[in-house]
DNA sequence: GTACATGCAAAAAATTTGCAGAGAT
DNA sequence: ATCTCTGCAAATTTTTTGCATGTAC
């Protein structure tokens, strides 16, 4: 089975254990949903659903994905200015982050780890995820 | 002398060398960035600048830590929703988000090492700085 | 049938821009 | 004198909300 209808079972499957009705356009953002690859913005999201359901509106898409969002389905990047972008690739990997261009690369590292310095204010928080950015000039800004 | 007042001399000395004039405006902004712990918004800033100064106007602000954001004085900080805040902390230091209340708590950290998989495309690519978000439940939101 | 979801339109929130006049160097 | 900076107001962009209607379950 193709990598993108896993996924996309995998997110029906969510929606319909937490209650979401599998509405045609909930149903048409989730495969484009799954079938993206890198950090859509909300408007590109509307646009890619326009494309197969034309009459679909903004805020049905920004409610849709806000609620996949609480579901921890999709995630949520923000760049330095602009519209948020969101995080669907659900495997594990951090971020490059083009300081010149702000473009977002998903990038796979191994072994990452770190101790908490006793200056850290981190008595009684729960640690459930650990994200690396890495920043600096992609290899177009160096050119 | 005080941390902030440091911290107020090198901002503004930044600017001078930058060729950014010392208008009262700016630094007003310059004293609220010295002396500001956590992560404003653009906002917040503004109501700020206005406790000294009532006049200046909200695109003002926003120039300044525009500018001062690309003349990498400043770092932006990317949550979930609503606006862009922004980073004055000059230490090196981490972030910790709580995913419940969306606040962000300064952490350093020591020994932050990572291996880069083979699977990320960094070819050509120059990183200059590591920043590792933590993201969790914070001690509020757990009890 | 009943709750939840949608579309529309309008509002709210966040940020950017044009321009004339003021002010720093 | 020059060239930047500011305030104002309006425009843009991004996101949210209220409400009547529609529809998945």
């Amino acid at each position: 089975m193709k990598r993108h209808t896993e996924r996309y079972e995998q997110l029906r499957g969510q929606c319909a254990t937490r209650g979401l009705r599998i509405t045609p356009q909930r149903d048409v953002l989730l495969r484009v949903l799954s079938e993206t690859h890198g950090h859509p913005t909300a408007d590109d999201l509307v646009k890619q659903v326009r494309a197969v359901l034309p009459s679909v509106s903004h805020a049905t898409v920004y409610r849709n994905v806000q609620e996949l969002v609480q579901a921890g389905l999709v995630g949520t990047l923000k760049r330095g200015s602009g519209a948020v972008q969101f995080e669907v690739n659900p495997d594990e990997h951090h971020h490059f982050v083009c300081r010149q261009c702000g473009r977002v690369w998903d990038v796979y590292l191994e072994q990452v780890g770190f101790r908490v310095s006793r200056k850290s204010p981190l008595k009684g928080f729960t640690i459930d995820r650990r994200e690396l950015q890495l920043h600096g000039l992609c290899d177009a800004c160096r050119s």
